[in-house]
Formats: structure tokens, C-alpha cells, sequence
DNA sequence: GTGGGTGGTTACCTTAAGGTGAGTGGATGA
DNA sequence: TCATCCACTCACCTTAAGGTAACCACCCAC
């Protein structure tokens, strides 16, 4: 997705933010709350750490989510969580999500419940 | 956007059919109603008559859209426009447009209307 | 007869996104 | 002592999406 200079309308702009190969679930797995590097790893399967630090770091820097770095002592423990504004792209999300679930994906999942 | 073969949620599997970098932009354009090739090629600035054509197929193969090819005479008529999919497509990007529009290209363009 | 419009196709090339696999440095566990 | 977890980084490679430019057949107007 490559960062377009001049957005003709939102949905193009949204798109771009959020158009990452794994920028969806890394939303989706936010919703449920905090969460560190490594519960996102093994949350998403497929990832890899590459490719998901990166993806942290392109939507911290689009403010969507935030990083909190903080030690227990000696012990990094470094904690993403969804900002404001990452809140409500997950709730304009929903209806997209929404149309996936009920058109793209079958019944199969039809129960799950969040986006 | 590399289609994947098994969809962890809904916009997961909505993001994949309108990843493309231009896929948006027509879906745009045909809300307003049908359109030749022609009308989208020039309503849409920067994309080339390839891709254009490659993003149509895609989008008729997803039912998003579809194709009318008649002949006036013997001068060819091409026409796309939504299917009823596509438009329920396009509302369920309505939030996301607006959120977009809100967050994203600041105060210059919130008074376009639609999406 | 040539320039433009219609709706594309084709071969080729570039680029950036994403994947692979190894390494890092400190802490903790067996 | 060796291994493993933590949160990454780094160098390298692959691949597919998208861009460039030429070409196609057909028609119409000048």
C-alpha cells in the first residue's frame, strides 16, 4: 500500500492506514484489550516479528495505537494498546467487518461475535 | 494484496476485495451510477487503462460489479456499474469513509459528500 | 488519410511489501 | 550450565502489484 500524497477521498486515506497485510488483526486482537509483543505474535498466527513490529510501529506513528514501555525491575515489559482515535477506526470498521462476515465469509463464522 | 486462503475475521476477508490501490476510487465513481470505461478512466486521475481494466475483472469476479458490453450499430457500449453486493459494499464503507474524512484529510474536504 | 475515440491487450520493468533466518542482550528457569 | 523467554533488529531475498509504452481492431469526423 503505498503511501499516496494526496488522498481523493476518506476512504482512499483510510484504506492506506489500515490496508497492512496484518493491520486488521492487529486492531481486531486490540479490542479485547492491551496487549504485548508477544501476545500479539502468538495471537496472530503467521506473523512474523518482522513484519509485526513494523506494522506496530507504522500504526503508532498514525496514532492509532500507543506503545508503553515500562520495566519491573531488570524486566522489559513493553504493553500496545488501541489510542482514541484507534478506538473509533475500530468501530468504523464494524460494518465492514460486518459485510465480510455475512457476505465473504459463509455462515462458518457468522457467530463470531467483535468486527 | 495477496488473497488469502483462509480469513481470520470479516474485514480481513472486506480489506482483501478492496485492498487494491485504486479499488476504492471505482467504487466511488459508480455510486454515482454506471460508467463506460472511458468515464472511469478519466474521473479517475493517475490510474492507468491496465490496471483499470485488471481492478474491473477483479471486482466483477468478486460480484461487486458487473459488465454490459452492448453495440450500437457497430460501435461497442461498455458499461460497469454496482451489483447489489457492490452497493451494499459501498454502505458498508461509509463509516470508514467518514472516519477517514474526519481524521485524515482534516477540514478541507469535509463538505464532500458522500463516502 | 490522419487524428481521435471506443475498450481494451501485451511484454517488459520497477518497487515496495512482506518473508527468512540469524543475532542481540539481559533475565529467568531447570 | 544450558536453554528459553522478552522484544526486538538486521541483512538478504522473493514475489506480486502496479507502472510504461506500444499495439489492436473498429469506427467517426475533419
Amino acid at each position: 500500500m503505498t503511501r499516496r500524497d494526496a488522498y481523493v477521498c476518506g476512504i482512499d486515506a483510510a484504506i492506506d492506514v489500515v490496508g497492512g497485510k496484518w493491520k486488521v488483526l492487529i486492531l481486531w486482537a486490540l479490542e479485547g484489550g492491551p496487549c504485548r509483543f508477544g501476545e500479539l505474535r502468538r495471537g496472530i498466527p503467521g506473523v512474523t516479528e518482522k513484519v509485526l513490529a513494523s506494522h506496530l510501529r507504522e500504526l503508532e506513528g498514525d496514532s492509532i495505537i500507543f506503545r508503553e514501555e515500562a520495566f519491573e525491575g531488570a524486566v522489559r515489559r513493553v504493553t500496545y494498546a488501541l489510542t482514541p482515535l484507534g478506538v473509533s477506526l475500530n468501530e468504523a470498521l464494524g460494518p465492514l467487518g460486518a459485510w465480510g462476515r455475512e457476505h465473504l465469509l459463509g455462515e462458518r463464522s457468522a457467530h463470531h461475535e467483535a468486527l
